[in-house]
RNA sequence: GGACCGGUAGUUCAGUUCUGGUUAGAACGCCGCCCUGUCACGGCGGAGGUCGCGGGUUCGAGCCCCGUCCGGUCCGCCA
């Protein structure tokens, strides 16, 4: 007898002499007969155990669920009415002829069955025993197919695999760095990569014109149910290349994934500018399967008398939106809506009830409905075609308030209202985003790393830098950014004059990447590329909320880890020699 | 740093506000006995609780108040 796989066991095997081990799933003790349902991965296979063997069906009675077992015996059919169809081996048992128990188990902290919802706080301090879960097991499986075939994509692209260093230098993303204290060169720290960009922008110069790696990354951040203190990227890098390579290159990747994991052919990704994504959505990172749109009014209201509206309507830096949806609301519904932009920064919520809307007098409702004139409200009705039923929704101020306001509310009344057809795949490409974010007292702050190159000339950027576009584009899918990347400055002046309208100093960009730029002067070809955010990505073809369930063990909101408890204390001894003293006053 | 939701048996929850009051319940799991065709087996019986923690109000607190810790969602943060 040899050992059998449980998931390869079907009808051929009946008549088999075969060894399986695996856990035990689930008992069934009838006194005389005992059934046991062994599991290996997610497949189960039932094991007869019959009283006339005396000796295997003692240790029988005496198994638990989640011993590990092993058992010989004949694959047999099942008696006529007792096939299960639920089970994929249903059709066949093993009438068990021997049997041991090779390891015992405590009862489980928590029931591993479908049956029981278990929090996350359980499941991550067993995350072992979370992970044996047939759903668990599937998950970790498709990311293990993606990973694979990503590679292969990449790989039969003539894309090499090439590894960068963990222990590095800070490196220029703007995220706060996770940090590594040195002891051989003490007071000196490496830092973990928030991603390898420099590096593959030197494998360019090195002259690995198709790069990728599959990477750890690290950010130092808070985290949300997309972003974790660690992080897995698909890195690409290319060099001879152009914009409309790398972004075809990365669309037909992920048509890829799509075609191998789920069997979907995806149709060709539509592609958008930012600014317009902005108008329509108020978001970089639009959910096209929300048909909620956000319509500029502005030129209803320049003229107005409520200058709630009209002072907006006549900024240039302001926006004034409407947001409509065929569904009534009641107050308190509204008072939440005005809650929740209030997070955002908006100062109140207008709306208006349509009762009726060839009524525009008596059939509307509103607080505002006072402040605006006839015209006004015609106007209103025809541009937004007002129907009996409708709410609308204004958000007004300055442009990135209502933005965010009325973007995330956007998001929140199509998952309210069920807006959204989940079923479905939007993916998109976000174009020529500005170099900087204008924030709401006209500061600029840039938006991208600084190796991104303009799409127009260095003179628009130094004159008018909260015009100029960078040559970046990022994949959208189903709300989630997936990938960004960008073509890359290819030699050391424009670098240099980049960083410097950057208002980073001369002996600031020798100190932090000296290096790089020193390498720009060998002969950089011009090169481009994208980075993917792999567990993203995984999370939405599994189908969850968070990447947390399609990593094997993540960390909670506060990046702890509940199973082994860390971050955790150091020695003295050990603090004493990298040289590091804490802060901390000792808590009483 | 901030807002909101949650923390009660091993697990998932009810009880908690409006209305504090004898012994804190259910389901699943666990333990024991019975049961020869079940498959979320079934039947009978049983054990199991610092109500996250600390303080306060009260004759009396799971419930009210204050603080704090943990988990989650979000803002800030993260191009």
């Amino acid at each position: 007898m040899t050992l059998i796989k449980i998931p390869t066991l079907d009808k051929d095997s009946l008549g088999q002499k075969i060894t399986v081990s695996g856990w035990v799933e689930n008992i069934r003790d009838h006194g005389g007969v005992i059934f046991i349902d062994l599991r290996e991965g997610n497949e189960i296979l039932q094991v007869v155990v019959e009283p006339q063997n005396k000796d295997i069906f003692e240790i029988a009675e005496s198994i638990r669920n989640e011993f590990v077992i092993t058992v010989s015996g004949e694959v047999k059919e099942r008696p006529k009415g007792t096939v299960n169809e639920k089970m994929i081996t249903g059709e066949i048992e093993l009438n068990s002829s021997e049997l041991s128990i090779l390891s015992k188990s405590k009862p489980m902290p928590f029931q591993l069955d479908e049956y029981v919802k278990v929090g996350e706080e359980t499941r991550l301090k067993y995350r072992y025993l979370d992970l044996r879960r047939s759903e668990m097991q599937e998950t970790i499986k498709t990311r293990s197919k993606v990973s694979n075939e990503i590679r292969q994509f990449l790989i039969s692209n003539d894309f090499i695999d090439i590894e960068t260093p963990m222990m590095t230098k800070a490196t220029p993303e703007g995220a706060r760095d996770f940090v590594i204290p040195s002891r051989v060169n003490q007071g000196s720290f490496y830092a973990l990569p928030q991603s390898p960009q420099l590096f593959k922008q030197l494998l360019m110069i090195s002259g690995f014109g198709k790069y990728f790696q599959i990477v750890r990354c690290f950010r130092d951040e808070d985290t949300r149910k997309d972003r974790q203190p660690e992080f897995t990227q698909v890195d690409i890098e290319s060099s001879f290349t152009s914009t409309e390579e790398v972004m075809t290159l990365g669309e037909n990747l992920i048509k890829e994934i799509f075609k191998k994991a789920l069997k979907i052919d995806l149709k060709d990704f539509p592609v958008m500018s930012y600014s317009e994504s902005i108008e329509r959505f108020g978001s970089d990172k639009p959910d096209l399967r929300n048909p909620l749109e956000l319509i500029d009014v502005k030129d209803i209201f320049t003229e107005s008398e409520f200058k709630v509206f009209s002072d907006p309507a006549k900024n240039r830096k302001s926006r004034l939106v409407a947001l409509k949806i065929s569904n009534s609301l009641s107050r308190s519904q509204i008072d939440d809506y005005t809650k929740f932009v209030g997070n955002y920064g908006a100062k109140g919520l207008a709306y208006i009830k349509v009762n009726d809307e060839n009524d525009l007098k008596e059939g509307l409702q509103s607080p505002i409905l006072k402040f605006l004139s006839e015209k006004e409200i015609a106007s209103l009705s025809e541009k937004l075609n007002f129907s009996a039923g409708d709410t609308v929704f204004f958000g007004a101020g300055h442009k990135k308030i209502v933005n965010e306001s009325m973007g995330a509310l956007r998001e929140k009344l199509g998952e309210d209202l069920h807006l959204i057809d989940k079923d479905k795949w939007a993916p998109l490409w976000i174009k020529d985003f500005p170099v900087f974010d204008e924030a709401e007292d006209g500061s600029l702050t840039p938006s991208h790393h600084p190796f991104t190159r303009t799409s127009g000339n260095l003179e628009t950027l130094e004159k008018n830098p909260a015009m100029a576009i960078a040559d970046a584009y990022d994949l959208v899918l189903n709300g989630y950014e997936i990938g960004g990347g960008s073509m890359r400055i290819h030699n050391s002046e424009e670098q240099r004059k980049v960083l410097s309208i950057l208002g980073i100093s001369k002996e600031e960009a020798d100190e932090k990447f000296g290096f790089f730029l020193e390498a720009l002067d060998y002969g950089c070809p011009p090169h481009g590329g994208i980075a993917f955010g792999l567990d993203r990505l995984v999370m939405l073809i599994c189908n969850k909320n968070s990447i947390r369930d399609v990593i094997a063990f993540p960390k909670t909101q506060s990046a702890y880890c509940l199973m082994t408890d860390a971050p955790s204390n150091i020695s003295d001894d050990e603090l004493k020699e990298l040289a590091i003293k804490s802060t901390l006053k000792p808590k009483d």
